[in-house]
DNA sequence: GACAGTGCCTAACGATCGTTCGTTAGCGTA
DNA sequence: TACGCTAACGAACGATCGTTAGGCACTGTC
């Protein structure tokens, strides 16, 4: 007896998100365009045009992969790096849940930063428009640390800009079958970042 | 009166260049596969037919594109990191250097990380080894500094992909119309690697 | 003056692309 | 029983893809 739905892809959830899921990874394996809809179809194991049924077009799957998966997370962690309560450890905070969200939906966030092109300009104006307020409240933070005499960087725009490709740049080399899990290189990386990259001691903040 | 060859493309060196040259802008804007041989032909105001009688293949145009460009720089560089002299000092210049050629070289530098997959497998996995030997040589030359006692790090793998992520990452947000320089801005992410990451002072080395 | 080589042309090949068509099987409700 | 809805089907559409065949004009060499 073979299950009819292998993969556990579309438990309680039904064909959308079962095509969302599988055109991702094979998205982020092969690149959008680098995958026709015959071979999402296929992976389904579906036809091609049913797929219609349930998306408009092959870009509209894209968008949904995409959405909101970054804009999730930062709309909720904006508020660590309120200026008037930002610290080195809501910093330190930051990052390390950064790395770890992340990690955990790589696979959308490579399409979404490989793909970005290929989205309608409004959906791509969104996405940029989003994670530009992200990185300007890294700057307005790290800015504010400056002021209090609790942060070194000398320049707060050009250390945040290195502090998040650092933080980004996680998702292109981590493997789970090494040594240490995500958790670990997470912390690692709020140390680097917040003592290393802009020099605030551990036992910093006002 | 028009300049028959506007650009200044193809200066001294024929089609050949230009159409590496021109093709590697396109394939940065458009991607690989959004870039059709029609559209190459026509950027350089030449048949698609033509094209062929400078490579065998579209992809053949990519090998050229990518051909050594990043394996040309590793390979001029790695004596800065040989174990036995590599002091904070030459790791800083490392860096400097390693933003400055990455910038420079930005077009074949995006093409080469975006399209890694498109290439046949001998000349991606020559690529790759590359990039890994530079990688090795990183994490070989701070452990030694870490042995030697002059670096902090208390990982020097994690540190030296960190490292790596910051300073490549330059490329994705640098702009020239703003108001540092690529050189001011190799400068402190030589300083923020060095000193910051690596947790290395201004004067260290053995 | 014949010849090979180069660089480019027009035209077309088969394959694949995203998409649309008309149809149908199954199910819940009136 | 009849209706409407959903989800799927096979087949095909026109467009575009990478590539090839064959020919034409020019150049330098014997």
């Amino acid at each position: 007896m073979i299950d009819p739905e292998p993969a556990g892809a579309s438990e309680a959830g039904g064909r959308r998100e079962e095509i969302v899921e599988i055109a991702s990874r094979l998205f982020a394996e092969r690149s959008y365009r680098g995958v026709g809809m015959r071979a999402i179809a296929s992976a389904v194991g579906v036809q091609p045009a049913s797929i219609y049924h349930h998306f408009s077009s092959k870009a509209d799957i894209l968008d949904a992969i995409i959405a909101d998966v970054t804009e999730r997370f930062i709309a909720a962690h904006l508020y660590l790096l309120d200026p008037k309560f930002v610290t080195a450890s809501s910093m330190r905070q930051l990052v390390t849940e950064h790395v770890v969200y992340f990690w955990q939906h790589r696979i959308a966030e490579a399409v979404g930063l490989r793909e970005l092109k290929e989205l309608s300009v409004a959906r791509a104006e969104h996405v940029r428009r989003s994670r530009r307020s992200y990185q300007d409240a890294w700057i307005c933070a790290i800015q504010v640390g400056v002021s209090g005499g609790w942060l070194p960087a000398q320049n707060p725009r050009i250390a945040a800009l290195a502090l998040l490709s650092m933080i980004n740049g996680v998702n292109a080399w981590y493997r789970e079958a090494g040594p240490l899990s995500i958790a670990e290189v997470a912390e690692m990386h709020a140390e680097m970042a917040v003592t290393g990259v802009l020099g605030g001691c551990p036992e910093a903040p006002p």
